[in-house]
DNA sequence: CTTAACCTTGACGTAGACGTTAGGCTTTGC
DNA sequence: GCAAAGCCTAACGTCTACGTCAAGGTTAAG
């Protein structure tokens, strides 16, 4: 949801409210500090506010978007395609029109979506690939253990290339 | 197949033979030369033997094992998770007994599709929450267009985290 | 025999994604 | 009002997976 800051300079807030701190907002997303201000400097996210003494405050929400930031990390995107994925935190904060707001966030889902096809298709390809051997190890290969171990395999495992070794 | 150098050590071999030099292997598998001797640092590949010159002299299967280690980083694995998934270079080397090289092979297919498993659930996971977002987005999302952008949007995308700005 | 193309080891450089330390201010709890 | 915990900026360190010289030896071709 858009971190309503209707554009004054990150006012200085008393840490009251119920913004967190950097701290608190990395143990709620099983991060680090480190993590969340080098997501800053990439401009993947910004803090909502800072306190008085400079310190960086955060609107619960912020969760969200470190939580699909992470996510997509353990997709292994790069934090660029990352920042492609969900957008700048900077233009995000101004306040954009709602229609603008969700055609961005369909295009974006539907690069992430594009991605992901290419992905899973890989993935069951060698899958796919995974389950043959294994077929054949336990079929055609198994009965072969009697020969020398330094000849090939059988020819079954050679066109399948069953072993790597 | 076992590259098979039934324990002497790598034989000065002329370069004549059907062996490939590590530009050749290089080229076969689409990868560089400094890559392939990096993967021998790491002890995922060796050479089959050396020519008298101490040039590395690979046995055309060798492209297998390069292949195998490429497409598994194409899924993005480190090299320390394929070295744990087609064993060490070195060991492979010595002449074992068919059973255990056999056996070998399906252990680490074996792992190999668990991990395989494992990734294939979450980006399917994934798949689903986007659909899900987009269906959301392009039904109950796209008539509240007029609301005020600084305001949260519908229930419905709060309740989703359609939006991650 | 010479030369271009290729290979050798060694070593330093790089980009991404943080970890860690230093020196110092802020906030909270008692 | 004071200590402990937490945060600040700045800057250097680290690990992975190579890229990129450098200085020199090797091979295949003509």
């Amino acid at each position: 949801m858009p971190l309503t800051l209707t554009q004054q300079a990150p006012a200085a807030v008393t840490h009251s409210a119920q913004l967190l701190t950097i701290g608190a907002l990395a143990k709620a997303c099983h991060t680090t500090v480190r993590t969340l201000r080098y997501y800053e400097e990439l401009d993947l996210i910004a803090p909502t506010a800072r306190s008085q003494g400079r310190y960086r405050l955060y609107h619960p929400s912020s969760a969200k978007r470190v939580a699909a930031i992470l996510a997509l990390q353990n997709l292994s995107y790069s934090l660029e395609d990352i920042a492609a994925i969900v957008g700048p935190a900077s233009t995000t904060q101004q306040p954009q029109s709602r229609q603008n707001q969700v055609e961005g966030t369909r295009q974006a889902l539907l690069r992430q979506q594009a991605c992901l096809e290419d992905k899973l298709n890989s993935l069951h390809t060698l899958q796919q690939a995974l389950a043959n051997k294994l077929e054949v190890l336990s079929t055609v290969c198994q009965p072969c253990q009697a020969a020398n171990p330094s000849t090939p395999c059988c020819p079954a495992c050679e066109h399948q290339s069953i072993h790597w070794s």
